[in-house]
DNA sequence: CAATCGATGATCT
DNA sequence: GATCATCGATTGG
């Protein structure tokens, strides 16, 4: 299992969204596949963050490719996102599911009882433990053990679609997922 | 199943 | 003051 490095978030946004699907995201002592994702790119996209430009909450997403972008939103969850592309160009990956392998049962005293673990942007912070406070900005291709690794599997299909919660920007196909 | 709706507060204008 | 890259409970079929 080899740990994917900083030269593959810094490719198109796309195709990282792509491309991630079916790899190993390790935070802490757990980890799961990633199975859905969605890309948000540059200025340009009505329904990226960064579409009014460089704010305190987005400031992220314009650092170097490989950076965990995490936000607070409805009052009550947290989103995580992998920067992508090169430094100063605000684009990332929503990191939107995955299937749970290691560490299951540190999930599930996170989200209480809950049958579905990490289907979910937000449920997939609480399972994993994810904040801004502890982890926006933090670099998944540094010295952490936290980060993306390959094992090799590669996904049947893949399915792209519109993004999911979103009011703008709804006729691009920028979300990557597959059936588990 | 699917559709609807309230919760809840940081963030930006 | 409005918006929000969501979730879970509830309602209806």
């Amino acid at each position: 299992m080899r740990r994917v490095h900083r030269s593959f978030f810094a490719q198109p946004t796309l195709a990282v969204a792509r491309e991630l699907l079916g790899k190993i995201l390790v935070i802490g002592s757990c980890s799961g596949r990633i199975i859905e994702t969605e890309a948000y790119i540059g200025e340009n996209d009505t329904a990226c963050h960064a579409a009014r430009g460089q704010t305190p909450r987005n400031r992220v997403m314009y650092s170097p490719p490989g950076h965990l972008y995490v936000y607070f939103t409805y009052g009550m969850h947290h989103c995580a996102n992998i920067v992508t592309e090169r430094e100063g160009f605000p684009a990332a990956v929503l990191l939107r599911a995955i299937e749970p392998l290691t560490g299951i049962e540190k999930m599930r005293e996170r989200r209480g009882k809950k049958d579905r673990l990490a289907d979910g942007p937000a449920k997939l912070c609480i399972a994993l433990g994810m904040t801004k406070e502890s982890h926006n900005g933090l670099d998944l291709c540094g010295d952490e053990p936290d980060g993306v690794f390959d094992d090799g599997f590669q996904p049947k299909k893949i399915l792209i679609a519109p993004r999911i919660g979103i009011r703008e920007g709804l006729d691009k196909l920028w979300r990557f997922y597959y059936k588990a």
